[in-house]
DNA sequence: TACTTGCGTAAGTAGCAACTAACGTAATCA
DNA sequence: TGATTACGTTAGTTGCTACTTACGCAAGTA
């Protein structure tokens, strides 16, 4: 988890994620959105967001097409909702405990 | 949002929000949870959480309490759950457009 | 008042991460 | 075969960031 919150800590590559959530997109064509970097920079996020699993790698010829693992993407998502539904479980754990309370007064 | 994710990519201050999502906590409490480091880098993740505003303070003596501020992170879950909605309006405007086109058939 | 507690802050450092420039490489085409 | 395209990779640099140490400061306490 931490892996994947670093590597989508990074703006630009949490770009690229969006970039190629529905879309297939060659290399170029994604650094083509970032004019102020080189594409040599880009190809080193993919490559971070490859190892993270976040991206797939699909080769036509030359060219190296990604897509969004979204399945990945997805465990980031549980994890922030959790954050949600763990505050849930302790309020259920206190009324369990109080109705145990009450079961032994 | 940039700074949101920048803030929450740190895998000791998303422990740190773990930590103070239902317990108001004071920094020496926040601190004893990572005994690896010294308070003062706590402090220093205490202040960053502070100015991007996913922490609130309140003043008890010489003592500083946390809590989380949730609908600050709830625009980070927001921005998350976006990848997907988005993705879902694609389609949706796919689909209007081929109707248009089935009228103009 | 002096001391202690509980904290933030400033200064300085070490390590990492994002970047550029140069190079290597597989696939394609003339 | 040589040239080109579309990439990744390596080496080296710079800037940032997480950290420690030292200090400052307000609020209690003897």
């Amino acid at each position: 988890m931490d892996t994947l919150l670093r590597t989508v800590g990074e703006p630009r590559r949490c770009e690229i994620i969006r970039l190629v959530w529905s879309d297939e997109l060659a290399a170029a064509e994604i650094a083509s959105h970032f004019p102020d970097v080189t594409r040599s920079a880009i190809s080193q996020h993919l490559g971070v967001l490859r190892r993270s699993g976040l991206l797939n790698e699909r080769r036509d010829g030359t060219r190296r097409l990604y897509t969004v693992n979204q399945g990945e993407l997805a465990k980031l998502k549980a994890f922030i909702d959790s954050f949600w539904t763990t505050s849930l479980e302790k309020l259920r754990d206190l009324a369990e405990s109080s109705e145990q309370m009450k079961g032994h007064e």
